[in-house]
DNA sequence: TCAATACATTGAAGATCATCAATGCAGTGG
DNA sequence: CCACTGCATTGATGATCTTCAATGTATTGA
């Protein structure tokens, strides 16, 4: 258990006069929460999971036996995962094969924790 | 530039035969989206900056005067951080100061990274 | 050329989220 | 007791997200 330390204020003193401290510039707190938007849901990061252990060999419907929703629910998710840059797919006869982009995944982790660690 | 293997296919194959690897359990990505959509907006993210720079001296008028929503926004949000249990706050008079929970951002802060790092 | 397959896209419906004006409530000074 | 202040809550509105049936498109084997 912490102590909190407070200085007494009056009442009537408005009390936003000293400027507060901050390190978060808005624009980089808007692309640390796109960052951490892109991952978070429960289908994309078991999408990611899922490429990151079966390099090169993933096509949508082993996605589709693994995961919860149906085919259209995980294109869409596919395709944000792939407009934010973190997987690509190349197109074999009638099969897409999905593969993760470890370069945008390891920057894009080490963005986020860059960021939280600007929190502590 | 990775060349990717890819085994061939034939039509009719089923092909999600082969049960694909997977790590991320179903309960652990809810989890990790979790605690990944706690932080990601904006305002939640510099509340926790300014709260973190600014130990225990802050109200939510000190917030009002620092971001770019209106009063009860910032009250939204504080609510959402306070029932993640990252912040806290010490009522005093009429004012309410806010303070964040430096063990509580770091336990979230470290399954993220974990979770990330599974995924590498 | 045709039927079947793998996947993408569309469009609609529902869920969740973000925002703020209005209001409520507790504490304070007069 | 009253007016005021700081903050929370409510309720309404609009935006964004999630999901899937239906449909479109390219490719394949026959």
């Amino acid at each position: 258990m912490e102590t909190v330390q407070i200085e007494e204020r009056k009442r009537g003193t408005r009390c936003c006069e000293s400027v507060m401290e901050f390190r978060l510039e808005p624009k980089t707190a808007k692309q640390l929460s796109q960052d951490l938007h892109a991952l978070a849901h429960p289908v994309r990061l078991q999408i990611l999971d899922i490429l990151s252990r079966n390099e090169g060999k993933v096509c949508v419907c082993d996605l589709e036996e693994a995961l919860p929703v149906k085919q259209p629910t995980i294109s869409h998710h596919l395709r944000l995962l792939r407009e934010a840059g973190l997987i690509d797919c190349e197109r074999q006869g009638l099969w897409a094969y999905y593969f993760i982009n470890r370069d945008v995944l390891r920057e894009l982790g080490s963005r986020i924790a860059q960021g939280l660690k600007a929190l502590t």
